[in-house]
DNA sequence: CGCTTCATTGACCCAAATCAATCTACGTGG
DNA sequence: CCACGTAGATTGATTTGGGTCAATGAAGCG
C-alpha cells in the first residue's frame, strides 16, 4: 500500500489503518503549499481556522515573554500537526516558526471533526500522537529543569536525532539540524553564549561535528551515557521504508 | 441533570454532553475506591491495565533520575485522568504519587476504547482534555527554561489558585496545597532551600501566608505581576455549582 | 516524649548569565 | 570579482542566582 504522506504513515504506526483510514488520511495532504524558511506559520493570539500539517521540513513553537526572553517549547518534523490544540481550544497561546523551507497542508477544523467521528480509529490514532508530543514535553522539562547544560544539550541531541531519523532524515551519522545556536538555547534554556561553550567541549572531546546546520554525532555511545537517553518515551517505530519526496 | 463526577464535569465544560454521554461518563466512577497519602498511584515502567481517575484529592507525575534527582511534571486535581498515555502508549514512563488521601476510580482500557469508538463527543472531549495538559506542560516547561526563581513559584502557585477554584477547592483566599517545600522545589526545578528562601520573601513582602499545608494569596495583583499570569491557557470555565462531596 | 520529617538559616561555591569585543561566513549590490 | 553589511559564532572578563553543605528549630505522631 503506498503511502503518500508521513503523518499517515506515523499514524499507521500506531494503529492499523484500513484502506478506508489510509484513504482519509492521504487525502488530508492533498493540496501541499510551500512555505520560506523564517515564516511563521501561525502567531500567538491568532484562531486558525486550519490545522496546519507538516510535510516537510522543520519548525518550532516558541513563545516570547514580555522582556524579550523566549522560549522554544516543541520542534516538529515532517508528519507533526502543528496546531492541532488551537483547533480545538481557540486561541493560539504561543507561535509556531519555520526553521526551513517547508512543505505544509491545510486541513480544515470541520475536516478533522467529521474524520475522527466517522474513523474512530483515526481518532484514537490522533489522541495517541497527542500523547506522545504530551511525553516529549514532559522529557524537555525534566531535562530542562534537572539536568545540567552539557547534559541537557545532548538529551535534545539524542532526542532530535531519533525522531529525525524515524522520518528518515538521518544519513550515517549526521542530520540537517537547521538551528541557530541561539535557537537551540532558547530550546534548552540557556543562553546563546553559554551554548556555544557547550558545544565546543562536545567538540573537543569528540562527540559531534557541527558545521552548516549539519549535526554528525561521532561517539553515539558518549551523547546517550550522558544524556542518561532512553528513547522509549518516543513511542518510535523504526521504519525501512523512507519517506520519499513529496 | 445531576452532576455526580468531576470528570463529567470538566468534559461537560468544553462539549454539549447528550444524556447518554454523561450517562457513560457518570458510569465510568461507579466503583470509586480509597488511596492514602503517600502511596504510589502507578510506578513507572509498569503496564497498567486501567486509567485511573482522580474523583478526590491530589496527586503528582514525577519522574526521579537515576542520581536521585527528582522532577515534578504535573500537579493531578480531581478530574483529572492519571494515566491515559499509558493505557495508549504501553509502559509508563513517570511514576504518579498521592500528595493527600483520595478517591480513585479505575477504568479499564477496554472501556475507554469502547465509550469513544460508540461516543465521539466523549472521544473529541478527551482529546481535548489532553491538549489542555499540554497547554500546562508548555507552560511550566517556559517557566522554568525563562523565568527566575521568584517569578517562576507565583506563576505556579497561580496556575493551582485557577485550577483548585475550578473544582471549588478555594474558600476565600486560600486553598489547601498538600506540598511539601521540596515537593515544591521538585516542581519548580528548585532546591528546597532556594525554596524555603523564595516562601520567606513572598511572606516577607506581605503576598502569601502558608502554613500548615494551606496556602492564602494575600495580595492576588502582586502575585500575577510577578508571575505575568495569563490563565486562558488552562481553558478554564468557572463554575458556580461546586463538586459536591461523592 | 523521643523520632523523624519538614522548615529555616548561615557560610560558601559554582554553573551559567551578562557584558563586550572580535571573528567569520555569506549574500548583495556595484 | 570585490567591498561591505549583517547574522551568527567565538572568546574573555566579570557577576550572580541558586546550589551545596551543615546546623539548628519546629512540628506532627506512634
Amino acid at each position: 500500500m503506498r503511502v503518500t504522506n508521513p503523518l499517515t504513515m506515523k499514524l499507521g504506526s500506531f494503529v492499523d489503518l484500513s484502506k478506508d483510514d489510509l484513504d482519509h488520511l492521504n487525502h488530508l495532504a492533498s493540496f501541499p503549499s510551500r512555505m520560506r524558511s523564517g515564516r511563521d506559520i501561525i502567531r500567538e493570539g491568532e484562531r486558525p481556522e486550519n490545522v496546519i500539517l507538516l510535510l516537510t521540513g522543520w519548525a518550532y513553537r516558541y513563545k516570547v515573554l514580555a522582556d524579550g526572553r523566549r522560549q522554544i517549547v516543541a520542534h516538529l518534523l515532517p508528519g507533526d500537526l502543528c496546531d492541532t490544540h488551537v483547533f480545538i481550544l481557540g486561541r493560539m497561546d504561543h507561535s509556531i516558526g519555520l526553521l526551513s523551507d517547508a512543505t505544509v497542508a491545510a486541513i480544515s477544523r470541520e475536516t478533522i471533526i467529521e474524520v475522527t467521528e466517522r474513523a474512530p480509529t483515526i481518532a484514537r490514532a490522533l489522541w495517541w500522537s497527542t500523547l506522545v508530543d504530551e511525553a516529549v514535553l514532559r522529557h524537555w522539562l525534566i531535562n530542562i529543569g534537572q539536568r545540567d547544560a552539557y547534559d541537557r544539550t545532548a538529551h535534545l541531541f539524542c532526542e532530535l536525532w531519533e525522531r529525525a531519523a524515524q522520518v528518515g532524515l538521518v544519513n550515517g551519522n549526521a542530520f540537517d539540524l537547521p538551528l541557530t545556536q541561539e535557537q537551540l538555547g532558547d530550546s534548552l534554556g540557556l543562553t546563546a553564549v553559554h551554548t556555544n561553550r557547550v558545544l565546543q567541549r562536545m567538540r573537543g572531546e569528540g562527540l559531534i561535528t557541527f558545521q552548516g546546520k549539519r549535526l554528525a554525532i561521532l561517539d553515539m555511545e558518549g551523547m546517550r551515557g550522558a544524556a542518561a537517553f532512553d528513547p522509549s518515551y518516543l513511542h518510535l517505530v523504526r521504519r525501512n521504508d523512507k519517506i520519499g519526496p513529496l
